[in-house]
DNA sequence: GTCCGTTACGCCTGGCGTAAATATG
DNA sequence: CATATTTACGCCAGGCGTAACGGAC
């Protein structure tokens, strides 16, 4: 079977308009219209209905099996492509979330020999959205943070550790005198939550429905960590962080979470499933496995 | 680019000897060389290295690469084949794990009309075994038991519920006066374990190392949930047990865990990414879906 | 020499374009 | 009739086979 043919076929469910998807390919119109057949030919079955009452239905069930699974064929045969025109530049394509990094990077630059340090290009962004770059193949290894062990299509990770939440509160808040809580005591308090950090945000909903209370006041929601802090330390709200965000933060502390921990925020190393090392990649990885 | 090369390429990786290729799909053997050649012009690189002193190293890092998309992608085309094949049957291909299958499947079958009962194709296996027949397309719908969040490559799942494990012992054994107990206690109890149902075995590891202790006396191993019944009952030791698979077992009682669970249980109903329902299909899981 | 892969060359199918025909509304 | 898709047909490239050649042990 001829890849272009599926690609013919995607585009073709997606404008449903043979004609447009002749132009996008920049091929005559009829060679949509054979490609088609020879996929049908190919598989057998009708793809497209030749009674098209409605354009928007004018993929049979099967064509949208095809159509689902030409996709992933696709998006696949991009990605080895990428990888491959890559294979001989000696980059290290990197991910590492901002609030992880703080943590790890001295570490990592104190582990790793100049010649791979010049290789490494990193790039700070969230878990989540590093997540898709791993996936859509604009880095190749990245440490991430999630809640639950890291198990997502296309994505192959191993565990480095794990870490636990913790409130934060002002020096000044009525909970700075504790040492724990339960969640369930935080019912009424008045929350600051991250936009972007999804892990946090996440977490917090689990906490929430663990605890079977739904904070009202749950108001800000702080795009930079930093503000969340600034915010917390002059006592307009707690809020759920990571251990590894806190270093020595003047005004403010942090107390355990004493409820069974519902999910973990834990740490890992993900590459893409399939992918290739290079021998410096390998040895790379096994540095940040060593850091934990 | 055509999808044969890459069935030729993946097979000439695994044999590593360009006859026995050609011979293996019945095509001349300058058709495999040729085939290569195509793929290394498609790719821009050098896929097999020309100097072969080593057999086992005639592929590039290019190659790998290669390699293993076109392994994903084989399976891909593959799996598009027998979905469509498939596509006017109208059989639904439920798998359903036993124990998981006492309590739902009265359920199930109440629920269901005669006309969707008729098109059922049950296949009961454990739960990993059923993820496989999912990935492999054997079966399009199941419902299956896991520790964690169920989130395995290809397949996309939806939770239905969650349930606690239990300690099960015979009503001679000195626990059977408790109502709940703590993992840590267990330390130098005799366990019995299942062979074949992965996630109780899992979840008996987990709260080992959540707890700490690891029993010396983790003896049998036994592939029959019955028989782990009846082993308990005759006070041989004691076992984990999820609460569903047990109802009135005389001379046996169930004892809660009050430790924090480290992972749930959790029942899903799962599908293979991309694959298409049909309305038969969609009927069924909504059905599945109430049944908590 | 033997085994294995590559090159050379001819054949024919398969994918494309143009033009005409047909369907849909 | 206008727009969208399919059919008819001719052209050329691409994939295959046979035969001959080249390299490694």
């Amino acid at each position: 079977m001829n890849t272009r043919d599926l690609q013919y076929f995607v585009a073709l469910v997606k404008y449903k308009n043979y004609t447009q998807v002749a132009k996008l390919f920049n091929v005559s119109q009829p060679t949509i219209t054979q490609s088609i057949q020879r996929l049908e030919r190919e598989f057998n079955t009708r793809l497209i209905r030749k009674n098209k009452v409605h354009r928007d239905e004018m993929v049979t069930r099967s064509g949208m099996m095809l159509f689902e699974n030409a996709q992933l064929i696709n998006k696949k045969i991009e990605l080895a492509h990428q990888e491959i025109n890559r294979a001989n530049q000696r980059q290290i394509r990197f991910g590492l979330p901002p609030i992880i990094g703080k943590v790890y990077i001295s570490k990592i630059i104190q582990n790793t020999s100049d010649d791979l340090l010049q290789r490494l290009r990193i790039s700070s962004a969230g878990s989540h959205e590093l997540l898709h770059e791993l996936q859509d193949g604009k880095i190749d290894i990245a440490v991430l943070g999630s809640n639950n062990l890291l198990n997502q299509p296309g994505i192959y990770a191993e565990l480095i550790t794990t870490r636990p939440f913790k409130i934060i509160a002002s020096a000044k808040h009525p909970l700075a005198k504790r040492k724990s809580v339960s969640f369930k005591e935080l019912g009424n308090e008045r929350f600051i939550n991250f936009d972007q950090q999804y892990v946090h945000h996440a977490a917090f909903q689990e906490y929430c429905t663990y605890a079977g209370i739904k904070p009202a006041t749950t108001v800000y929601q702080v795009p930079n960590i930093s503000w969340v802090k600034e915010l917390v330390r002059q006592n307009q709200g707690i809020s759920l962080m990571v251990k590894d965000a806190l270093r020595n933060e003047p005004g403010i502390v942090s107390i355990d979470i004493n409820d069974p921990i519902p999910e973990k925020f834990t740490i890992s190393v993900a590459i893409r499933e399939g992918y290739v090392l290079s021998p410096e990649e390998e040895h790379f990885i096994s540095i940040l496995k060593e850091i934990k």
